[in-house]
DNA sequence: TTGAAAAATTCCTGACTGGCTATATAGTTC
DNA sequence: GAACTATATAGCCAGTCAGGAATTTTTCAA
């Protein structure tokens, strides 16, 4: 029997989520993957603006999914813990299966209806 | 070596993740997460208005994260894959982790600092 | 102290979205 | 067909948020 989710914990559940749920953080995320990075090299490295960046790790550090480090006039971030990591493994591999299915089902499509053009 | 996420399914991670990070649509898939059911039985289960269950449901079958089935005048709903359940057990694990790591903080910030009231 | 560099913050705007009410559609029963 | 039920849709409003430009804050170096 698996655990449903508690009320109590509801929206914090929705917010980790709300979090992955926008492309721009998922590519900052992506970039810390490869390791800790400071704010400019994620800048150039997404192609996005300085204070968007800015303001995306920010959110992202107040849901605990990345760890702040300040040295100097730079700041560092990165992945405070392998959540998000497998989180996206999960999603992409189950994309990659509906697309994998699409190909099969088209395939049969062809196999039976398509011709040669 | 862990597959990073190809740019081609950014938009559609991001979606997948975009549809949990709603508390209502959490608790609608809460809902499903104990068997199919039709819309009545979720818009009573939740508390919430029919139109907006109606409205969630038919995005969550869009993202692909719920089966539809018409029976004469209902349609059932029911979870399509056990990815939403894997998400969810993998985020509240890591919440429940972070609850207790505060739990212990405190602890220990009581045990030097705190004396009886 | 002045200047420069890195990051954060503020302000603005446009787009999106959750929830509501009311209405429409589809299917059943009489 | 008329009445009824279950679901879907349309329209509206308020709140939220991503992005950009400009400014501020923080820190280091000369």
């Amino acid at each position: 029997m698996r655990t449903t989710i508690p009320d109590e914990i509801l929206d914090r559940v929705a917010e980790k989520f709300r979090m992955l749920g926008d492309p721009t953080r998922l590519v900052i995320l992506r970039a810390l993957m490869a390791g800790e990075k400071n704010v400019g090299m994620v800048v150039t490295e997404t192609g996005q603006g300085q204070a968007n960046v800015s303001k995306h790790l920010k959110l992202l550090a107040e849901a605990g999914m990345v760890r702040r480090r300040k040295e100097g006039l730079q700041v560092f971030y990165s992945l405070g813990d392998p959540l998000v990591e497998d989180l996206c493994e999960l999603v992409c591999g189950t994309i990659v299966r509906e697309a994998q299915a699409d190909v099969e089902r088209n395939r049969k499509i062809l196999k039976t209806w398509g011709g040669r053009s």
